[in-house]
DNA sequence: TATTGTTATACTCTATAACTATA
DNA sequence: TATAGTTATAGAGTATAACAATA
């Protein structure tokens, strides 16, 4: 049997509130300072799942496309990124992350995940705990990607 | 007794991704377009904790005092918020959040618990689900505020 | 005609440096 | 001297509008 109206909302304002508050605090963490949120996206992206188009990565970021085509040339301007011309559609830019910019986005991951595990473990949290937090983690996964 | 090293990492992993793309997705959904995170932000403080110093909100805020000079300039622009001079100490300037200002920090998070309470309630959730995503953000913001 | 991507232009957030006013 | 805040200036991300190249 599904929830109800009052569960879900309440829910709904906890997580809310708890997920704005650590993102934020996380989001701190960075590899590089250099390297803006926009641009780690991308970097995220492409590392995750492969070459994509401007276009698609626009539509990923909810960005614009000229939005998109600024963030892609700073990454290209730091060695992150290449723009290869498509061979069967001329009109088209495949972006590909390379080895610098793979090893930037596993620095920032390794060094967020480093940062969390600090907060989690100065709190003394037991085995229970944990796992209710990486149950928790599975449904907000579910929530985001259906 | 406390959890494992490999209990901590694991447990870190799955929440700072599960964390970061629900931020990603409830961010969009704003009161007003013309809102923007950072402003956001500063209502939000202001409506939780009342009256801040330009300096205050920066600290919290973590950015340079002059941009969040800027960022005040445009909320007290849309008449969000008031600047009121400090009467003990001349150099200070108290921000103030006005009742448009408050009105916009309530739509916005009605909007964003209804766009999740709506995310959460097309998966048919159970119950006990619930319980463990309710634990969970207790224990979240037990992490970012010890 | 529609799609893909870029350039032009403008606005906001961000930072550092330099400044004013006050303590 | 130190602190609170502003102004000046510059860089990045965002948007819309207009454009070129290709399908």
């Amino acid at each position: 049997m599904s929830a109800s109206d009052e569960s879900l909302q309440l829910t709904a304002t906890d997580l809310r509130m708890a997920t704005f508050r650590l993102a934020r605090r996380l989001r701190c963490a960075r590899a590089v300072d250099a390297m803006s949120d926009a641009q780690l996206a991308v970097l995220a992206t492409l590392s995750m799942h492969g070459r994509r188009t401007l276009t698609a990565l626009a539509e990923r970021e909810r960005v614009t496309a000229p939005s998109m085509t600024s963030t892609v040339n700073g990454l290209e301007e730091q060695g992150y990124v290449v723009r290869t011309p498509d061979a069967e559609d001329r009109r088209r830019v495949q972006v590909d992350i390379t080895e610098a910019g793979a090893e930037i986005v596993a620095q920032t991951i390794r060094r967020r995940d480093e940062l969390l595990a600090e907060m989690l473990g100065e709190l003394d949290f037991t085995e229970e705990e944990l796992a209710v937090l990486r149950a928790a983690s599975a449904l907000m996964r579910k929530v985001v990607e259906p």
